[in-house]
DNA sequence: GTCGACCGAAGTGTATACAATTTTGCTTTT
DNA sequence: AAAAGCAAAATTGTATACACTTCGGTCGAC
């Protein structure tokens, strides 16, 4: 099973859908998703099973696939989660940090800054979220990075529906001084750093406009 | 999508898995599957997908499904990520507790016990760790529910390939220490008592006998 | 006698055909 | 004119057919 075919189809969407060409509420009708593939609606259905795991879709029985569209409370929850999970992750990353696990962090953020500057929205905050996975995975936990990988592309979305202000800096800023406390390797302050970066991340965001955001897309679109 | 047929077979199948009588390894031929389920191969290959994200089968292209058979690498970086995740989530979780959660919780160590005393294995294995996410829905966090759910649904597994000793009463026992700290409202406890928790669970799982089980059981199958 | 290649059986991967449901637009009725 | 009902079109759900890969075994060569 699972045929590279299928998984094209999933980044392809995953793509579509995290790059706003696809906004939340849309359908996805599975002939013309095939039909654009080239393929019969037999992937299509794979592949949109496999979305709808990932949260970024939302299947209605009879109905079809449309496009997620995450409420206040879900995105709320999201960051709760995270909180919990990466304050304990990042007392882990001290205790075990290596001065090659600095300098990959400190060449992340470096990416992270060209991104930036060159404008690149969709990068920039594809790097911004990598940064919590790139600590997973340089911690040699391949399920909590998979865990926490599954959790932030829950936020591209969201961040996606809901940042206003542009906070990049302000974020990779806060990923240096994280990388500062790991070298330094005084957890207390790096779990403190970790906690209010994120409710720095949720706080950006602008929960405050009345959005059936979703509804009103689909008839635009 | 997502009908109620497809939901049956996962269902079917999972309880299968957890009740040890499809030993990991063993292999899940779709024809056999669908004419036992008197279904066609459409509606097992769903089943089988879904299985393989819930980490219960791998699906191996062009070979076919087998029940999945956790390394030691593995189980261990669960109940890693479970120490990071539970650690905050019982912090977060004294921080708001109300007298009812207090007795939802009592309520369950009870069905625990009952569980025990009857000598249901695979009912105790299922209600010990829905302690945990019972704790999750009671914190009206549904997404916190979910990535917990799933981690707990995957140390059924490992517990079930690698568990030796009876430890069913001991983890019942730290069920109740730690409620007892949660109606204290002593949190700084409650962590203690729920991370010492968890690395007991993980301790009593026998890691050390040489476990290509998969391979000789799939034989004696 | 052992190793290797070929052939058949079995099983998976994909497409297509058919059934069931929903959606849509028109007709009819009040 | 608005609403309800009905029928046709479109879309999803399921089954089946066919192509391709893998697995087992036998036959043949060395």
């Amino acid at each position: 099973m699972e045929t590279s075919t299928t998984h094209h189809i999933v980044e392809s969407l995953t793509r579509a859908i995290v790059e706003h060409r696809l906004l939340p509420g849309s359908k996805l009708a599975e002939q013309k998703l095939a039909d654009h593939f080239g393929v019969s609606r037999t992937l299509v259905r794979q592949a949109l099973f496999q979305l709808s795991q990932n949260r970024l879709i939302r299947l209605e029985p009879a109905r079809g696939a449309f496009v997620a569209a995450p409420s206040v409370e879900e995105a709320q929850q999201v960051f709760a989660v995270r909180r919990m999970l990466e304050a304990e992750m990042t007392r882990a990353f001290v205790q075990q940090v290596t001065p090659e696990q600095i300098v990959a962090l400190k060449d992340h953020i470096q990416q992270e800054r060209e991104a930036v500057t060159q404008g690149d929205i969709t990068g920039r905050t594809e790097l911004l979220g990598d940064f919590h996975v790139r600590m997973a995975e340089l911690m040699n936990n391949d399920v909590l990075a998979q865990v926490l990988g599954e959790l932030i592309s829950r936020c591209a979305l969201i961040t996606l529906m809901y940042q206003s202000r542009n906070e990049a800096e302000h974020s990779t800023d806060e990923h240096v001084a994280l990388v500062a406390a790991f070298e330094a390797k005084n957890s207390d302050l790096a779990v403190r750093l970790m906690h209010e970066h994120l409710l720095h991340v949720e706080a950006s965001l602008t929960f405050d406009r009345k959005v059936p955001t979703h509804d009103i897309s689909l008839a635009l679109a």
